[in-house]
DNA sequence: TCTCCTTTGAAGATA
DNA sequence: TATCTTCAAAGGAGA
């Protein structure tokens, strides 16, 4: 049972309200293992979540066990070696930019090593986006410049879904890059596993010490200009912009190529954006977002969200599990590109340098708004309270009748 | 043009 | 240590 290695992330701390409060967030103790099953705090909130959702409901009762399992799983499966890297870059975060110890390179290593000879053996997923070859790089496949709303489609052309998930993927690559290995443009649908995974990374220049030797068959994307696009042209795609949201489609080689209008932005000098890999249930919606959108002729991406949401805690067990694992691998090899990041740099993502002043000013106002925004809720009498945290599930005679 | 909405999960911040 | 907050994607809606 392949999914018996998998890393579940660790647990998840908090949970919304979602049944009652409108998506308040509330505290909720993901189930441990360790706890003799005795708190089912996160299975409560799983079955709250979805008394009012109608046709789901059976599905969500008769699966109640399995996603109450699969929390179990996630939580107490924790890797270890996942951690100890993390851990371990952190440590090693002083000299930034240095070349890290030979130790570290040697435990990643054993992590390919592990991946390679063990969990990945027979790999889950073996169309793991890092893990093969693109279509895009094949004759009859289009690399296509939009968005994964395409990809997502096109996986009934023999290629999976999950193909096309990973922002870090295909789509902003030529077809068949020079520098790529000629196998690689050849071999349809061949994963290389573990030693592929950099395929669609690149490093920053303080990363390129820790790339894995086995993740070198991509040399030119490791070598990052200042501005995070790669010295061919090719920008990263976990790269982007300070600003704005990541727009795929931007991503050629023009990307920094502003047009005359935007000369003058240009002077200011751009901290590139490394993005926080995606979670399982981000890829999960990457992947079906095309397909509710076609089913429900939806164009809300709120709506659409929530569906997804509705049907992520439908999955099963395994099918879950699927994207655990492939959002593990993610942050994997996000980790081992991007040692030196943290998810705290995005808090306040293009702070530094002349034009973070302006940012800097927008976040703080930002999360003052949000806080008002809290507190006005808090303080209205007729808004839903995060009753559940406050009180606890025992204790439901004290929430608020919206909470109740 | 910018922000919000809406979801879950991961990770950092805070109490 | 427990809880809270932010950010990942997406794109329409509204300010």
């Amino acid at each position: 049972m392949w999914w018996g290695f998998l890393y579940f992330g660790g647990a998840s701390k908090s949970k919304r309200c979602r049944g009652c409060c409108g998506g308040v967030k509330v505290a909720v103790d993901m189930p441990q293992l360790s706890s003799g099953g005795g708190d089912d705090l996160g299975a409560n909130d799983e079955m709250i979540s979805f008394k009012d959702e109608g046709e789901q409901e059976e599905k969500i009762q008769e699966n109640a066990f399995t996603e109450r399992d699969l929390a179990d799983l996630k939580s107490s499966l924790v890797n270890e070696s996942e951690i100890s890297q993390r851990e371990a870059v952190r440590r090693g975060q002083q000299g930034e930019h240095r070349v890290f110890p030979d130790k570290h390179r040697e435990h990643l290593d054993g992590v390919s090593k592990q991946q390679d000879g063990g969990m990945y053996k027979t790999p889950a997923y073996p169309s793991y986006p890092f893990l093969m070859l693109p279509d895009p790089y094949l004759p009859n496949s289009s690399v296509s410049p939009s968005s994964n709303k395409v990809s997502v489609v096109q996986q009934s052309h023999g290629m999976h879904p999950l193909t096309s998930l990973l922002p870090y993927s295909n789509d902003h690559f030529s077809p068949s890059p020079p520098h790529l290995p000629t196998d690689m443009s050849q071999k349809t649908g061949v994963h290389r596993q573990s030693q592929d995974l950099s395929g669609y990374y690149s490093l920053p220049p303080g990363g390129v010490g820790q790339i894995t030797p086995s993740m070198s068959w991509f040399p030119h994307s490791l070598m990052l200009g200042p501005s995070g696009v790669h010295p061919t042209g090719i920008p990263h795609p976990a790269i982007v912009p300070p600003s704005g949201k990541q727009e795929h489609e931007q991503y050629d080689r023009s990307m920094y190529m502003k047009p005359q209008v935007e000369v003058k932005r240009e002077k200011e000098p751009k901290k590139p954006v490394i993005k926080k890999p995606l979670n399982a249930f981000m890829l999960y919606m990457k992947e079906m977002r095309a397909k509710v959108i076609a089913e429900c002729t939806l164009k809300e991406s709120a709506a659409i969200n929530q569906i997804l949401g509705r049907r992520w805690h439908a999955l099963t067990r395994e099918e879950q599990a699927k994207y655990y694992e492939l959002a593990r691998k993610e942050r994997q090899l996000h980790m081992q590109l991007y040692p030196t990041w943290s998810a705290r740099d995005n808090y306040e993502a293009g702070l530094s340098g002349v034009a973070g002043e302006k940012n800097k000013a927008d976040w703080g106002k930002k999360k003052r708004r949000k806080r008002e925004k809290q507190q006005d809720s808090n303080t209205d009498p007729g808004s839903p309270k995060k009753c559940r945290a406050r009180f606890g599930l025992n204790q439901q005679t004290d929430w608020c009748g919206p909470c109740r």
